[in-house]
Order: C-alpha cells, then structure tokens, then sequence
DNA sequence: TACCTTTGTAAGTAATTACTTACATACAAT
DNA sequence: ATTGTATGTAAGTAATTACTTACAAAGGTA
C-alpha cells in the first residue's frame, strides 16, 4: 500500500473505527477487522497507534476539543441566554446525529471497560456540558430574565437528558432519528421551567 | 460441587453476571470468569443455558418482567395523575441505584453487538417506559389538571431523559450517586412543564 | 550517490474466547 | 435394587484476539 504521513494514517485509522462501530457494533471492532475495512497489514496499524486503546482514547480527545470547544464557544459569548440556550442545544443534536459512531462509542465504553482514565475522559465530556448549561442557566437568572428560585443543578441534569436520550433513540432506531423540531420543541419546554 | 436445580443454577448464574458487569465491566464478562465467579466449572454453565448470548438475553426479560410490571402497575393505577406520575419516577430512580449491574449492561448491550433481537428488546423497555409516562400525561390533561396544549410526546422523551442521565451518573461515578431528594426535586422540574 | 528514518508487510506469537466431549455421580421414579 | 435423567467436571476444541518480529522499500537529506 501506497505510504502516507502518520498524521494522515491516524485519521484514517479512527475513521474507520468510527465506522465499524456503527456499522457492527463494538464487538466486531478488532485490529484484523480494521485492518481490512482501511485496506492495509493489520501490523501497519501499529505503526500509527501504539495500542488499540489509544486510538479510541485519541477519538475521545477529538469529542474533547471539537464538540465541547464548540459549545463552550457558545455558552461563553455574549448573546442573550435564551439565545445562547437555543444555539447550545442544537449544536448538541446536530453533533450527536452526525456522528453516531461516536455516541455509540461513548456510550458503550464507559461501561465496557471499566478503564479509569477512560471513565474520567468520559466524565470530563458530561460533566462539561452540565456545567456549560448550568452557566448560561445561572446568567440568565443573574441578568434577572429567569426565575432564580429554580434548583439549576437539577434542569442541567434535566437538559442533559435531552442529548443522552437522543443517543439511545439513535442508537436502537439504528440512527433514524427525524423528530421535526426536535431541537426547538425541546427548548420551549426547558424555557417554561426557567420562566420567571 | 453439590448439584442444585437448573432454576436455581440459573439465578445464580444471572446474578453473578451483572456482578461482573459492575465490578469489572462487560470486558470481563467471560464463561471462564463467570464460572470461577459463581465457584463452578465452565461446562457446567452450559448445562444451564445453551450460549452466553441466552443468559443476557433472560436478564432483559426479567427487567421486562419486574421493572416495566410494576411501572405498568403504577401507570394504570386509580390515583391522582400527579401521585402516579411521582411513584412513577421514584420507583424508576430506585430500581436503577439497587440494580447497577443491570443499568451497565442494558447500555452497553445495545451499542456493542449489534444483534436485532436484543436492541428490540432494550427498545421495548424504552418504549415501554415512554409509554407509560404519556398515558400518566395524557389522563392529567383529560382530568383538566394539567395544560393540554404540551406536545406530550416530546414531554415523555424530556422525562425519559431523567432516569437515562441518573445511569450515566451512576456508571461513571461507580455507583456513588446521592442527590438528596433527587426524585422529588426532578418530579417538581416535570410538573411546572405540566402546569396551566 | 549514500544513508537514515519512516512506513509498509507477511508470518508469526501467546493468551483468551465460547463452546464440546467423554465420563462420573447424584437422585428421583419404578 | 435398577434404571434413566439431570447435574457435575476436566480436558479438550478451533477460532479469534492484540500485538511482535524480521525484513523490504519509499523518500527525504547529506
């Protein structure tokens, strides 16, 4: 096979594991089976990632600075909370449809391995967006537009079940997921929990 | 080892299965494992049931079986829409903290094999649950208790989304899940979505 | 050109997997 | 007591696993 940068392998690599997870589930993800799906020596793999587990600790890096960047951008600027909330829910939906290999891999992992520095990475993920939301939740309360007698620990816990159930809908639907307005139907009902 | 009946073998067999799940992740689920686990030979599992994959699969039904029974029971009970709807949620908050071995597995399962007959089981149980809280919804608007004019179903997913983050909570953390009052404080969250 | 590092591969490795086989014994029914 | 069935085990099985080794060639640099 034709050679190519480590860099560029990398990516090829953890696509292709991305994609074997969605398409056959976690189990049929062995170092022989993504060897095939690329097209190169099963040894060659190797060259790029020292173990297996380094890739999907790799991939876990890239949920970290793609998609919780993404929204920490969000929950930061200076837009209206209820702008900001809306923004930040449907760049979670979004994310989590377009990327099904990644749900299926976060979800199944945490529970499959019962790695500890797996499980942190894990948690550093939900435990982010809990406390993005809980941001944007509390400067809305601050600038006086919602209800400040409301438990935010707990509508952050509420909101983060919007994004996680989604992730099981897609995963047992096999990512047919087509709620329409899905994303703004969800916000209306959080709204009226934070409404004054 | 002392014989004993294939009913009895089975529960043992079952119970030592989510043990392992918990405490070692679903990596660790091996028929060697599980035989030294129970304190038996590896064979002898198999006179009790003919796969792994058969043991699994008699753990979702008797999550069908116990758990979304007696939610039934509750859902379709003659008490007050709002009581039902809030030993509703506790009788699902304790089922998932008493049985975590269970919660593990149900998430992991789906994502990891990939197997049709099992994702339709796991989608029942979510559907099941889905269902139950939108008759609960459903009875209180026809009782003028609660608004009608909420889209119900998105409601059920948005409660669904409850007891899915308590298990991720709960899977992460390993179990160490203490929210005072999380269940009364959460059914308080549905209810001001529900009101008037 | 000569040389060194990077990337590739085929053919291994030992360990583990789910499951089977052949045989022994406990126990209930006759 | 005899017999048949259910339950037990030790020692297999072939397949698969993640990973290694030995070697070849590509391609940049001197």
């Amino acid at each position: 096979m034709a050679r190519k940068n480590t860099d560029i392998r990398q990516e090829e690599i953890k696509q292709a594991v991305l994609d074997i997870i969605f398409t056959d589930g976690l189990k049929n993800l062995s170092t022989s089976n993504l060897a095939k799906r690329i097209g190169m020596s099963e040894g060659s793999i190797f060259r790029h990632f020292p173990t297996k587990q380094d890739i999907i600790i790799s991939i876990i890096e890239d949920v970290q600075n793609d998609f919780i960047g993404q929204l920490r951008i969000i929950a930061n600027s200076s837009l209206p909370p209820t702008e900001r909330l809306q923004k930040f829910l449907c760049a979670t939906v979004n994310y989590l449809t377009d990327n099904k290999g990644i749900t299926m891999l976060l979800f199944s992992e945490a529970s499959h391995n019962n790695d500890a520095a797996l499980k942190s990475s894990l948690q550093q993920i939900f435990n982010n967006q809990k406390q993005l939301v809980s941001k944007i939740i509390l400067d809305g309360i601050a600038l006086g537009i919602w209800d400040e007698s409301i438990p935010v620990e707990n509508v952050a816990m509420l909101y983060m079940g919007i994004p996680v159930s989604l992730n099981i809908d897609l995963i047992l639907s096999g990512g047919e997921f087509h709620a329409d307005n899905f994303c703004s139907k969800m916000l209306q009902l959080i709204l009226k929990i934070l409404k004054k």
